[in-house]
DNA sequence: GCGGATCAC
DNA sequence: TATGGTGATCCGC
């Protein structure tokens, strides 16, 4: 839309700018600068945004003086060896540069408005924006010779210009008229990147080497749409939007193929109109005295002892003037949310209505994808504009209401808590959904779980159990007696599948699990399945549930033996050659090395230690690794896996149903899905006791069970149980707290900062942070 | 993995 | 009366 850039300034001056005044040239019907900025600032002073503003205009400041003080101490030395390294990366920068394509950048004048006016020509001379009261979108060219521009509340436009046309926007219509453009555009470039409605990137290389041939007459039309647009031509994306924006409105512009045209082009333009280079970025730059690219790269050198990696590097792309050449897609999508503004809601029962509702709209919106994701995140925002999010991670994908809301109510009671006796005064609540498992991730669920259905002759699903101190020398002596025997026979000592109305854990009832009338019909479909499964297909791959390394092996008495040296843990240590993989016959066999199981002493005896120590265990049934859990299992603590392992993976789901549903192999698995329904609906699971919090829950739904313990040990309500012994410093909650408490401002204060920019254009490769998780810990004190 | 921030549209 | 919603990324824990 029409994005408009504020200049550097106090907050009064960022607000004016943002309002679009650094542009304005008062026409003669309009309002000039000066009374604009009165207006706008009465309307604003004294309201809690306002305060909002200022204080967040306080953090940047703050921000800025850090920052200075650090330059302050860089010496000239360090800038010395600074300039050195910058200027070798610039002079790789520099040869890599290419000035091969054609980038154009379509960006659709004022285009809600346009759509409005082409819809009604009465709104054609009159002063109009799309939005509501609260928020605008748009306006048209007449209403901005008022002030009135797209970001600003619809309330304020109207004392700007009473006379100004509210039209509601009518998404569907411009998602049409959207689509229409779109259909020229792609005769330009098929593969032109949509960044929005109304706003597209084509690389017309292609088409202007084709052009070439063409007869004269086809040749004079250059993309007609019929709407009024910016265009602007460039070498490379961050140059083509910058030219998109020159010569508004209607306007088109080219900077030439060759380097100096590109420089002379860069030479004088403020940073602020390159993409990525917003309003904080700009602040911070301008204290060093940089406003023109120009600017940037003569500072470089301090550029790269004052921001991180990520960041100066691109102020380097961008002083140089090279951007991306090509037109890279955005991958899958990472996460999707929804949130909602409101007028103030302080009653809890109300926020929590509102919540589940928030969730609802989610899943739908989910389900129109097929996404499920790990991670559900509340955003709150008080009625001072102070926005708090709120997160929390389970091990098996959810994306239900139901088990969404499940989390989500968590994050909010703990909030309301917090804050009890005060209600939460909230304006906004939104909630996220994220860490959508990837490809990989749904391959290897699926290898997973068919070995697993595969090698073992037992495969029920059970909830989450605990074992009661009372039941732990039963537990240990069943686990002993264990030792020597095959996984799957070790695996079922050590589950518990109770008949009972609660999940303690007293005996292992080994028949229990062989006198379930839907489980024998189960492994009798899935053992026919994958026979025909093996005949078709020679080169079958398996994820071992122990040791979690893929087992490409056709041999299924192979992968069971891996299984079983893997269970049997140290003791086959180094003798792991047994396992065949000559029949397989893919060549990517062995592609892995270390594909066998091999523990160390010190692992055994991590291993042996805490099962010693644990007062509380989770039983598990199968392991699989990520396997979502509509009948999960758990066993975090009975898994030969070291402590970090288990912290990072607290449950191991198993989920026949939901496998099934992803599955792209030759296996048929459907008619198994709908055993497993009914399996995961047994009568026998209505009443379950959650392990962590005590508490009985009332579901029966396995899954939504299995997200509740999962709440709970991410809220650390553990502690309650164990508060005398266990050390809580690393427990999220209070992690979080302590965070709370002391400002962001003066915690960065005291660290060493490398501010970064914060935008998509950075091409850092980070390297994957160590997500050892804190709330298992106490299970090893 | 979490939470605050920044940015784009 | 009244200052949005969605998605991504980065940084420092």
């Amino acid at each position: 839309m029409d994005s408009t850039k504020e200049k550097n300034g106090n907050y009064k001056d960022d607000l004016l700018l943002r309002m679009g005044l650094n542009d304005n040239k008062a026409g003669m019907e309009g309002l000039d600068k000066d009374k604009i900025n009165k207006i706008i600032m009465e309307a604003t002073k004294g309201s809690r945004f306002y305060g909002n503003e200022l204080k967040k205009e306080k953090q940047v400041n703050q921000r800025i003086e850090n920052m200075m003080q650090q330059k302050a101490q860089i010496t000239s030395q360090q800038l010395r060896k600074a300039q050195l390294q910058v200027d070798r990366y610039a002079m790789e920068l520099e040869q890599s540069r290419d000035l091969n394509n054609t980038i154009v950048h379509i960006d659709m004048d004022a285009f809600y408005a346009a759509v409005e006016m082409r819809d009604n020509p009465e709104l054609k001379d009159k002063p109009i924006a799309v939005g509501s009261m609260s928020m605008l979108s748009t306006s048209n060219y007449y209403a901005r010779r008022f002030g009135v521009r797209a970001a600003m509340p619809g309330f304020i436009a109207k004392r700007l210009c009473p006379q100004l046309i509210i039209v509601p926007p009518n998404f569907d219509k411009y998602r049409a008229v959207s689509t229409e453009v779109k259909e020229i555009l792609a005769d330009y470039d098929p593969n032109f990147l949509a960044m929005s409605l109304d706003e597209a990137y084509l690389n017309i290389t292609k088409h202007l080497q084709e052009r070439q041939n063409w007869p004269e007459d086809k040749r004079k039309y250059f993309i007609k749409t019929g709407n009024p647009l910016e265009n602007g031509i460039a070498p490379n994306t961050m140059l083509a939007k910058v030219c998109s924006d020159k010569n508004k409105p209607n306007g088109q512009y080219q900077v030439l193929p060759n380097r100096q045209a590109v420089m002379d082009f860069i030479k004088d333009l403020p940073i602020r109109k390159v993409s990525g280079i917003g309003k904080v970025t700009e602040k911070m730059l301008k204290a060093l005295g940089i406003i023109t690219c120009t600017e940037l790269y003569q500072q470089r050198a301090l550029l790269s002892l004052l921001f991180s990696e990520t960041s100066w590097h691109h102020f380097l792309h961008i002083s140089l003037g090279l951007g991306s050449t090509h037109l890279a897609r955005d991958g899958e999508r990472k996460s999707m949310s929804v949130e909602r503004t409101f007028s103030e809601i302080s009653k809890a029962e109300e926020q929590y209505n509102l919540c589940q509702e928030l969730c609802s709209e989610l899943a739908q919106d989910l389900q129109k994808e097929g996404l499920k994701g790990r991670t559900v995140t509340i955003k709150l925002k008080n009625v001072n504009f102070e926005v708090k999010t709120r997160a929390s991670t389970v091990s098996s994908v959810v994306s239900t209401t139901e088990e969404i809301f499940a989390i989500a109510k968590e994050l909010l009671r703990t909030e309301i808590d917090a804050d009890f006796p005060h209600p939460l005064r909230l304006r906004l609540m939104g909630v996220r959904l994220s860490s959508f498992p990837n490809e990989e991730d749904k391959r290897h669920q699926q290898r997973s779980i068919i070995g697993f259905l595969q090698a073992g002759n037992q495969s029920q699903s059970a909830p989450r159990c605990i074992l009661e101190n009372t039941d732990k020398d039963q537990f240990l002596k069943s686990l002993e007696m264990s030792h020597k025997k095959s996984f799957f026979d070790k695996k079922r000592s050590e589950r518990k599948w109770s008949h009972q109305d609660t999940f303690k854990c007293e005996a292992v009832d080994k028949q229990s699990l062989q006198t379930s009338h839907s489980f024998q019909v189960l492994k009798k479909k899935m053992n026919e399945n994958l026979e025909t499964s093996e005949n078709s297909n020679n080169s079958q791959i398996f994820t071992c549930p122990i040791c979690f390394r893929e087992q490409r092996s056709i041999s299924l008495e192979a992968f069971n033996k891996h299984v079983d040296a893997c269970l049997d843990g140290p003791s086959i240590s180094g003798t792991s050659n047994m396992f065949s993989h000559s029949h397989a016959s893919s060549t990517e066999v062995n592609k892995k090395e270390n594909v066998y199981p091999s523990f160390s002493q010190s692992e055994k005896q991590d291993y042996e230690t805490h099962q010693r120590n644990s007062e509380i265990n989770f039983i598990e049934l199968p392991e699989t690794e990520d396997n979502p859990a509509k009948a999960e299992s758990v066993d975090a603590l009975s898994d030969k896996h070291s402590k970090e392992e288990c912290a990072s993976l607290p449950s191991k789901p198993f989920n026949i149903e939901k496998c099934c549903q992803n599955s792209s192999s030759t296996v048929s698995l459907e008619d198994i899905a709908s055993l497993s329904r009914q399996e995961s609906s047994q009568p026998y699971l209505q009443a379950l006791v959650c392990p962590v919090c005590n508490l009985e829950q009332k579901t029966s739904d396995l899954t939504l069970f299995n997200v509740h313990v999962d709440v709970c040990l991410n809220k650390g309500i553990i502690q309650e149980l164990r508060k005398d012994k266990v050390n809580l410093a690393n427990q999220p909650r209070e992690n979080t707290k302590s965070t709370d408490n002391s400002g962001r401002v003066q915690k960065t204060a005291t660290k060493p900062k490398r501010p970064g920019l914060m935008t998509k254009y950075s091409a850092s490769k980070k390297t994957k942070p160590n997500n050892s998780r804190h709330t298992l810990d106490v299970f090893f004190k």
